[in-house]
DNA sequence: CAACCGTGGCG
DNA sequence: TCGCCAAGGTT
């Protein structure tokens, strides 16, 4: 057997192996569902947050995907409560029920399914089935941005750049290190290039690694001025189940537009960041009955799936 | 295809 | 304090 070459995909599996975070659950495991859990659990979520919160609940509520698939939504949005981004649950329940509890193995009919788009059908078919494909999440986008010195976040060309660098023979471990790497040496502000097993060949590091990628242009978010108000007939709290797009399925108090008849008594002012606008409303106490609402017991609200914000109307309410 | 979709941590 | 953004996908 002849000594291994020195390639980039050498060095960087190497340096995984010594430096990978290999105590990830979802490193642990050979159960496409507890691989597919994860990633959509960590789209656009930090390790640290799924890690300490929600990945160990999840799976000690729903054991296995058809345990999933045979749940109510509600009890599966009731988990994902305060992880965000809610249309991940429902596209988790009803991928769940569209493939009986049993997941694919292609990466083409995983990136049928919704919620799994090109790189998260890549991370599963990488991570359980061994499918010799590159994902593309934010850590491994910037590791390519800087190795290859691509200013541009153009989606073909980064593809392209995640298939040159691909070890075909590794994909597992490829895929985990170049992940790893980003988050832990390739990281955005302060990148640590002397720790780095790519740095050889680096185009960032010869020049600037803050560079890359080009710094997007930033857009202002608008603030929304809320009347949220809190119903109350005979000692329960009226809640709407929200069907619009934002929080979908999940429960909460009304919200009007702040006029010059605003009723109800005052308790309070909360405000509240969503990605593209921020809420900031005045809290007020309804005593009376009215239509479209359904009316549930302090206690009971803790069976129900409530926002960041409804949770602190809520707060503000107890308060009192 | 740019906007939309949640939340929390960090500099 | 505040803008940025993280194991992205959908419309």
């Amino acid at each position: 057997m002849r000594p291994m070459q020195k390639t980039p995909q050498t060095s960087l599996l190497k340096w995984y192996a010594r430096r990978g975070r290999h105590t990830l659950p979802w490193r642990n495991t050979r159960d496409p569902y507890r691989i597919y859990l994860s990633e959509i659990m960590l789209q656009q979520t930090q390790v640290a947050t799924v890690l300490e919160r929600f990945y160990f609940p999840f799976l000690e509520k729903f054991p296995t995907l058809l345990h999933v698939a045979q749940a109510p939504l509600d009890e599966v949005l009731k988990q994902w409560e305060g992880l965000g981004y809610y249309t991940r649950a429902r596209n988790l329940h009803h991928t769940a029920q569209a493939c009986k509890g049993q997941l694919p193995t292609t990466i083409e009919a995983l990136i049928a399914l919704k919620g799994i788009g090109r790189s998260t059908a890549h991370a599963i078919g990488a991570f359980a089935f061994g499918i010799a494909v590159p994902i593309l999440d934010a850590n491994v986008r910037r590791v390519l941005h800087r190795y290859f010195g691509i200013e541009s976040r153009d989606e073909k060309g980064l593809w392209a750049a995640a298939y040159a660098l691909l070890d075909t023979q590794h994909p597992y471990e490829y895929n985990q290190a170049m992940m790893d790497l980003g988050a832990m040496v390739c990281i955005k502000s302060t990148p640590k290039c002397d720790d780095c097993p790519l740095h050889e060949a680096c185009i960032g590091k010869e020049s600037n690694p803050l560079a890359y990628p080009a710094p997007k242009p930033k857009k202002s978010a608008p603030t929304h001025h809320l009347a949220l108000l809190v119903y109350r007939h005979e000692g329960r709290l009226g809640l709407v189940q929200r069907t619009t797009r934002l929080l979908q399925g999940l429960w909460g108090f009304v919200q009007a537009p702040i006029d010059n008849a605003i009723e109800g008594v005052y308790l309070g002012r909360v405000s509240h960041q969503y990605s593209h606008f921020g809420i900031e409303g005045e809290v007020r106490l309804i005593d009376g009955w009215v239509e479209g609402l359904e009316w549930f017991e302090v206690e009971a609200l803790e069976t129900l799936a409530l926002s960041t914000l409804d949770h602190k109307i809520l707060a503000c309410y107890l308060a009192q």
